[in-house]
DNA sequence: CAGATGACTCCCA
DNA sequence: CTGGGAGCCATCT
């Protein structure tokens, strides 16, 4: 039987707070996560993650830093256009308009994990509806 | 215990 | 924009 892994359990339940329509990046998770959990740590979580758990868990909806896809084949952006992210031509998508604002900070106190700094952008306020 | 690997990220040329 | 290199952490040989 595989051993549990409490660290990768963190990060599944920060994964699960990821509501449908966004997407956030590894390194933002590790931050979420703390704990010593870092962008590469996250990577490894999901790549072990089982398939039964797929299902459950939005796994889709991390990726990397730079908006774009770090999985092989075209399964995780299908499974991110249904659900409304738009890509570029370039295959990567503004993390300032589909990128997660992290969990509630009720919820952090509750599952001991740390909020998102908060990103000023002045122009984000500004970013055209198209 | 040491080396290699990976769904990562940042910095610099 | 593209490459190369370093930093980081967990798992497997």
């Amino acid at each position: 039987m595989d051993e549990a892994r409490p660290e990768y359990e963190r990060i599944y339940r920060v994964v699960c707070q990821i509501p449908r329509g966004v997407v956030t990046t590894y390194g933002d998770v590790a931050k979420i996560a703390g704990g010593g959990i870092d962008a590469r740590t996250v990577g490894e979580a999901l790549n072990a993650l089982p398939k039964d758990r797929a299902q459950e868990i939005p796994w889709q909806r991390v990726i990397n830093a730079r908006g774009g896809i770090s999985t092989r084949g075209m399964v995780q952006r299908t499974l991110l256009e249904e659900e409304g992210i738009a890509f570029g031509a370039d295959g990567r998508t503004d993390l300032r308009r589909f990128g997660w604002a992290g969990p509630s900070p009720e919820w952090c106190a509750a599952n001991g994990c740390t909020p998102l700094p908060p990103r000023s952008d002045p122009q984000a306020e500004q970013l055209p509806l198209f």
